[in-house]
DNA sequence: CCTTAACTTCACACATTTCTGAAAGAAGCG
DNA sequence: CGCTTCTTTCAGAAATGTGTGAAGTTAAGG
């Protein structure tokens, strides 16, 4: 592991090979989590990025795949709130960017997955009734993500509070 | 166990097809979340199953696949903690059950999945020092991961009190 | 022991997902 | 306008995932 200054070549070489390893490593936890594949990638990049944001030609570059994939994932990213696009003005370039914090507001999938738990286990417990065992079990859930839906509000609230003072204002 | 009256058939037949339906309806939620198809079926209709336990021929039959189907299944589940197995003490018949409260902890995957996390950001940081912005950036997840998990424990406390208040006693 | 029921493992077929290359679509700039 | 550059769309190829039948493994019960 001893890379004395023989060139800039190796040296940048080896910098992007790590970069490219945290990136991987990243983005396999992402998809170990349930998303895509690529959105994972590339959405490990841009945090992984100096600017935290990049264009669809470094991304396709840096990931080596076509830009047809890229478009895909961003399309997927924007959807869910975790990059937002900008155009650069005086180019066609467009630029990707990460939501800076939102996105860890995303991991916790507060704002309609929540919603949709509910309703399909409100309709569990109406179709087995509470006399039964199974009502019981599924209101239990029921009232567990009622629950969530209370507390991760504060929670995020408490991120908040916690950021602010140990990031400096 | 036996057939008693003329319309009990249809009876029944209406009855399986609306549990299937919600089964159904909720394994889609799960697979959404991530879980792979069929450990979703399974665990969704052990879930709406009255004892909270079916053996393999029943989920077999009832969700129309072959038993391989359910070993991999329950495999998968009982790797994440979603269910567990009992041996029927006089038949070779093995019965799995679902974890009552334990799935909620499990949707929030609070064990090992966090850990994994921290580790993953941890190594991120320190490729990318705190002097770049990469660095600070993937600090601050990882800040993010080491608050959840300590808020984590707390809620779920505070959610076995609610419990216990509500159906407890 | 041997039989047989119950579950598991494995190789393969079928399906779905994911990525690519090619072509079409937008938007700056002369 | 029309040229050029970047991005998106789309059909299809490649990769992955998923479920089945058949053979293998384990253990109950004669």
């Amino acid at each position: 592991m001893d890379e004395r200054r023989t060139d800039n070549r190796t040296h940048d070489d080896e910098a992007a090979a790590a970069v490219s390893r945290f990136v991987e490593r990243f983005a396999a936890q992402l998809v170990q989590a349930g998303m895509p594949r690529m959105p994972a990638r590339v959405f490990a990049a841009l945090l992984s990025s100096e600017q935290g944001a990049l264009t669809s030609a470094e991304l396709s570059g840096q990931l080596k795949v076509s830009p047809a994939a890229v478009s895909g994932a961003v399309r997927y990213l924007a959807q869910v709130n975790l990059v937002s696009r900008e155009r650069e003005p005086g180019s066609r370039r467009e630029r990707y960017r990460v939501q800076g914090d939102q996105w860890h507001n995303a991991l916790l999938e507060r704002d309609t997955s929540l919603r949709n738990w509910q309703t399909t286990m409100r309709e569990g417990v109406e179709q087995f009734g509470l006399d039964t065992p199974q009502g019981r079990r599924i209101n239990e859930t029921l009232e567990f993500f009622l629950f969530l839906d209370k507390e991760l509000g504060s929670l995020m609230e408490r991120w908040a509070a916690h950021r602010a003072e140990h990031l400096g204002d």
